[in-house]
DNA sequence: CTCACTTTGTGCATGGGTTCACAAACGTCT
DNA sequence: AGACGTTTGTGAACCCATGCACAAAGTGAG
């Protein structure tokens, strides 16, 4: 029925992961005053294939032209489009502990679509203080903010214990998409995304390909210069 | 030749990426005292299916008893084996601002293997602070450093436009292993691993599934309640 | 206008990952 | 000892993602 061709029907979700990278180096290029790129060159800069590139494009339309190749500035806004930056994404962010603070001052957060509405943190040493124009106070007071300037993505940055507790108030509230820092796994009802960023998941991961990059190297023998 | 069934020959990498969640939560059951577990609790309790958890085990060995299930404690011991916990990594962190800050003193880090050996900043107002018992020096300090307690894993938390100069100086003192937080896309010579986190990525591909669960339910028409 | 050259968009093959379904292995109860 | 119920480990089928290779479509020169 409602086909409308050049409009997104379902874009994979592997493409939609390397939407935001192609998008950085646009506006990077766009900067430095590039007009046109080609899907070898931005493919270079990002460090993709070609011929992925121009698939995940693809998705989204026909933006290329045929023995040119992309203009930089409608390419990035289409990008914009398709991951839904043209619109504005109220976020809130719960427990204001370093990590809180480092992602409140973030400058990615601003830069794109995404505006802080509300600080939270139930430590009461905390209370009252801004941290970039906005003040930090205590999570019971969700639900008030939540009528002003109602929040649609929530970013957990508290110890994991508290992080259940944390999903359901901001689930409670209405907030369908969460971010969460905490090492823990969330339960939420149907219809609620929820997507975790581990920084010791990765450190492990690193471990893992360290590992074999030494047993690579000594290949059994030498192992005991490093295990103990 | 050197066959060594048992060991580890190739684990895909779709696997060792689940396997710090499986620690995670073996560790837990750990600690609550649980003795052992089925593939089917194991699985609800990380939020996979129970095929996979096996298939990803099977690639460490066997280490579980059919008809039983696994020993916690056992497993715990082979993941952490696997993925190289058992060995130990001094980790450098460079950037210390409010993510370096709270990456330093994230538990995390220090509950498996890894130990913050070296803090890195330029700025003079930071130099000389403590943080996890452990100084902040300038950058310049670190070929010193990696003489005494060498770095194998450096962690970068520096604004995007020092994170090539900082990666440069790492790979210069020979850190194969790179945790990126900055959004910016390293060049690196051959072996040398590096892997990127970035935190508006997350936030963009949450928005992504927001803007589409918003376009299902209202269709087109409400879009504007919330586009404007 | 035609030819030569460039670059996109995509059909197709290849490979890896996920899920299903079941035989093999273990404990237990009689 | 033998039968039964449970759970692992894995072969096989499916599904998605990646990479190749080329036709289609554009530009520019002669």
């Amino acid at each position: 029925m409602s086909a409308d061709p050049n409009l997104r029907r379902e874009i994979p979700d592997a493409t939609v992961a390397r939407l935001p990278e192609y998008l950085r180096t646009l506006s990077r290029l766009a900067e430095d005053g590039v007009l046109s790129v080609s899907s070898e060159e931005l493919a270079a800069a990002v460090g993709v294939r070609s011929a992925q590139l121009r698939k995940d494009l693809s998705h989204l339309g026909s933006y290329g032209v045929r023995g040119v190749g992309y203009e930089v500035e409608t390419l990035a806004l289409e990008i914009s489009r398709a991951l839904g930056l043209t619109e504005d994404w109220p976020v809130a962010i719960v427990g204001m502990g370093n990590l809180g603070h480092a992602l409140a001052s973030y400058s990615g957060f601003v830069t794109k679509g995404f505006r802080i509405v509300g600080l939270f943190d139930d430590d009461p040493a905390l209370a009252g203080q801004h941290v970039v124009g906005v003040p930090i106070r205590p999570l019971a007071d969700l639900p008030a903010c939540q009528v002003a300037d109602p929040v649609s993505i929530g970013v957990i940055a508290t110890p994991a214990r508290a992080a259940q507790a944390v999903c359901d108030s901001l689930v409670a509230v209405g907030v369908t998409s969460i971010l969460n820092f905490a090492p823990a796994v969330l339960t939420v009802p149907e219809g609620v995304d929820v997507r975790r960023v581990d920084l010791s998941t990765e450190l492990q991961i690193l471990a893992f390909h360290a590992q074999r990059k030494s047993l690579a190297a000594g290949d059994g023998d030498l192992r005991s210069v490093v295990s103990q």
